[in-house]
RNA sequence: GGGCCGGUGCCCGAGCGGCCAAUGGGAUCUGGCUGUAAACCAGACGGCUUUGCCUACGGGGGUUCAAAUCCCUCCCGGCCCA
């Protein structure tokens, strides 16, 4: 099985500026980067497959260059972006580079151990930051003409708006992304850069530099983006906007866990194939699977024990799947000490005294102190909707809840819909 | 710098002196069905000491019994001109 073949089962490949840069991955020995935007202390879901690729990559046999973005993170990439981005100051840059390096290092073999596919992290301010205005201007700016740069996809919306407009700022992010692979290509012999299909704008103007400045070819490879049956990206999580964090801090392993066994039947092959590492005929049984028995949900189980073992490790994953079948199968109640409390372990809690539960707490109170309601307005309306439960017991508004339904004569487990979790220890 | 247009709840977007906590759509949330899915159905969706009160329609000031709606001014965005 060569990366070739691995890569068109898994439908890894969306455009190449080159169809035989596949086959070279094949062979081994190339160097290739992907850029990531540090916008936040962590890399998410959408970032997974950049990573997953990577580390294909380096597996094949080349040499895999993360490139994290210190520098253009300083602009904010436009593309397909539909407003203006808030600036990011160049210390929350530098604590997010410093976030998303480590959880490089969990992906990757930056390790002697490699040889001479040995992976290599970077950061684009370390040249970005120090080039002259004027030698970028006529070293850079002059490769590409503004009518190009107008042209491409991945700027035109916002030129179209009427009501919103592109900045100099960042419609010049393109450039600097070029610069980048201009110089990974003459320091790290870097000739091919990866990315989503969102990238493909910035990822030619690369190649194109490239081949300007140094006569070379250079290539470009994106991937598909994943997007969701009703055409919204995938890795929301749950709970509204926010995304699913790599940083077990952020999103729980359980949250992760249970985000994936969620997963719609229509998307598991797709998840299956970007996101793991389980050989094709394992793929296909699955998929098998989800046709017959889809209740069953088999590639959603596989699919989640193999992510979370890959970005948390094999503990955390198999402690994350026990909680999920505890919680939804099991009676809470039945539960003994120390499997309740791995059950909740990554639910947030608070320590109450025995005494302000003795005349019992108003459920709308409870839920506010237990952030499981923004305001008391809000709970109410939880309750009169009958969300709220206690020990997988629903509650109404009007039963107060005092210690007498505590597990274990300390612990009230409280939850919100089908998965927010509150515990309440009584100390 | 000049002219014109615009800034409304998470987003889009109506309202253009009282009947406005503000139509509608999307997102989200809760419930139902189910497989801890999807689709679908129902409800909710500023806060509170909830027959009422408070805070909100870019900021500040003003007119008025009464302003998201009118006036002044400042800030921000877009387009055109210089």
């Amino acid at each position: 099985m060569n990366l070739r073949e691995d890569w068109q089962f898994r439908g890894l490949v969306h455009q190449t500026t080159d169809e035989n840069i596949l086959d070279r991955l094949s062979a081994g020995g190339v160097t290739a980067y992907i850029g990531f935007d540090p916008t936040a202390p962590s890399l998410h879901l959408g970032s997974l497959l950049q990573l997953c690729n990577l580390r294909r990559l380096q597996l094949a046999g080349n040499r895999p260059i993360a490139l994290a973005g210190g520098g253009t993170g300083l602009i904010g990439d436009p593309s397909f972006k539909a407003v203006e981005r808030p600036l990011l100051t160049s210390e929350q840059l530098a604590a997010n580079v410093e976030g998303i390096r480590e959880q490089l290092s969990r992906f990757l073999d930056f390790t002697s151990d490699a040889g001479s596919s040995r992976a290599l992290l970077l950061n684009n301010a370390d040249w970005l930051t120090t080039i002259p205005l004027t030698d970028f201007l006529r070293d850079v700016g002059k490769h590409f003409t503004v009518n190009q740069m107008v042209a491409k996809e991945s700027v035109k919306s916002r030129l179209d708006r009427d009501d919103v407009g592109l900045s100099f700022t960042e419609f010049s992010y393109m450039l600097l992304q070029a610069y980048d692979f201009l110089r990974l290509n003459l320091d790290n012999d870097c000739t091919l850069q990866l990315g989503g299909s969102d990238q493909w704008g910035n990822i030619t103007m690369g190649t194109e530099l490239v081949r300007k400045v140094t006569g070379h070819p250079a290539h470009g490879l994106t991937s598909p983006l994943l997007l969701r049956a009703d055409g919204q990206k995938f890795g929301k999580s749950e709970g509204g906007n926010d995304r699913v964090w790599l940083d077990a801090s952020l999103t729980s392993p359980f949250a992760f866990h249970q985000f994936l066994l969620n997963a719609d039947d229509a998307m598991s092959p797709a998840l299956l194939r970007f996101f793991t590492f389980l050989d094709h005929e394992t793929i296909l049984e699955l998929d098998e699977a989800t046709r017959a028995k889809p209740q069953e949900r088999r590639a959603q189980r596989a699919l989640a024990n193999a992510v979370v073992t890959l970005v948390h490790g094999e503990e955390a994953a198999r402690k994350a799947e026990r909680a999920g079948e505890a919680l939804f199968s099991e009676d809470i109640a039945g539960l003994d000490e120390s499997t309740l409390l791995q059950v909740v372990a990554d639910a947030p809690s608070s320590t109450w005294s025995r005494n302000e539960l003795l005349e019992g707490v108003e459920p709308a109170d409870l839920l506010v102190r237990c952030e499981l309601a923004k305001s008391k307005g809000e709970a109410r309306r939880f309750l009169e909707q009958g969300g709220v439960y206690v020990n997988n017991v629903r509650v109404d508004g009007s039963t107060r809840i005092d210690a007498s339904r505590a597990l274990h004569d300390r612990y009230l487990v409280v939850r919100r819909g089908r998965r927010e979790l509150h515990l309440m220890v009584i100390a």
